[in-house]
DNA sequence: AATTTTGCATGTTTTAAAGCATAATTTTGT
DNA sequence: ACAAAATTATGCTTTAAAACATGCAAAATT
């Protein structure tokens, strides 16, 4: 791939957040040390316990923060969508990852060397706002799903994780089929149940027409009905 | 309780990490706009869905952030000690708390109002990357509560909580009592789990001869199976 | 000092969710 | 195109933790 054409396209395309922050001089800089990688579906691009030395930029596709528990049970923590920023975190709090990264399909993603970031925070007022303003809704994000994961049911638990995937990804031009197609494992990961939980909770969805379901593609019936559940039930 | 008198006796105790970093015309800025307040045990300092307008500094006692879930059931999300700084993140995220704050103990804590600390960021870097720093370490606490506190049994949730008081109270002068005095409602809203709980697997603990309870006084008596059974158990 | 309230302890029952087993279906690799 | 592997679907069993109940002890209120 094209790494000045790509960016290029990416910028044009998209007056992302962090971009239009930047001094020209910082454009410059930044078009000179940026590298454009491809991760194949599933591929991990950082791993916990790693060192961060990366800020990475989702360009196309979608990424998965996770992180491995016991007993090979996996945690969902977020996930990106082009044009977002990722792996920062660690870098900042000075330890190595906590979480890991990976390509939930076929991504394209861009990387810049942290410390690089690090010199033009220190120049740019509005970009450590962009990142002060990222990790404090980050940490609301996670403070919130503490509490939900480990107090609402399986019940609950699903139909919020199917709420956050419209939210992210939206639908396709139907304005009904989620536009991510998730293995039933994932969609656990995401809600904190077992894979069996999954697809019987989906059933159960599908049974009262809140959802329906065929293989991956996952058509949302009845939203309204849908935030009931994740706010009660 | 005289304001400034207290305020010097923080500061000459402790150059406690926001105070080095700031200039003398900041240090001013703040002397005059800082006020002290006394809480009693369990008064809350501020709570959900109110809107930010205080950096809160605790000078004196100890501080819970929790936040009320289903049937009336608490997370505890942090503890904090003096001299630590606090309620600033749904500021910087521009939304309501997702979470309250309550004195634990009756405890001394100043307030800043945010503005003035926002306008101290744009003009000071050491001040901005504080504030990145401490997210960002909070940001990875909370991932990692997320997975321990959905995946870990009682006990090793239990014993996580124990090590949790260690490290940010630390022991009376024995070595050996842990320096805060919680409800066993409390450490269970820590550990996520029911007071019955939480009292079962205390007793569990003592007679392993882990632990020694005293009433609120908890002697912590084998440290290293605590974190034994933190890890796996 | 008496009484009410609050907190601690422990036993029993219930239940939500995990674990396990099996079969059908879909996806993937060669 | 085919076999092998992975994923999805469902039923049944087990289990960890919640819910409930009761008794006792210690504080707090009067």
């Amino acid at each position: 791939m094209n790494i000045k054409s790509t960016l290029e396209k990416v910028i044009s395309e998209d007056l992302a957040a962090i971009w239009s922050l930047l001094k020209p001089e910082e454009k410059r800089q930044i078009t000179d040390n940026f590298e454009i990688h491809s991760f194949k579906k599933n591929q991990i691009i950082y791993a916990e316990k790693d060192n961060p030395v990366y800020l990475w930029c989702l360009l196309k596709g979608k990424v998965k923060l996770y992180k491995d528990g016991i007993g090979g049970r996996q945690q969902i923590l977020r996930l990106y969508r082009p044009i977002q920023y990722f792996g920062y975190r660690a870098f900042f709090a000075k330890e190595p990852y906590v979480s890991s990264a990976a390509a939930f399909e076929p991504s394209t993603v861009g990387s810049l060397p942290m410390e690089l970031v690090k010199n033009m925070i220190d120049n740019n007022r509005d970009l450590a706002w962009f990142f002060i303003h990222e990790l404090s809704k980050n940490l609301g994000g996670s403070d919130t799903k503490i509490v939900t994961l480990t107090q609402k049911h399986i019940r609950g638990r699903l139909a919020e994780a199917l709420i956050l995937l419209i939210d992210n990804y939206g639908f396709e031009d139907d304005g009904k089929t989620l536009k991510i197609y998730m293995a039933r494992e994932d969609i656990a990961n995401l809600s904190n149940m077992t894979t069996s939980n999954a697809i019987r909770t989906l059933s159960a969805f599908a049974q009262e027409r809140i959802i329906t379901v065929d293989g991956r593609r996952i058509k949302i019936v009845d939203e309204m009905k849908l935030r009931q559940i994740s706010k009660f039930g």
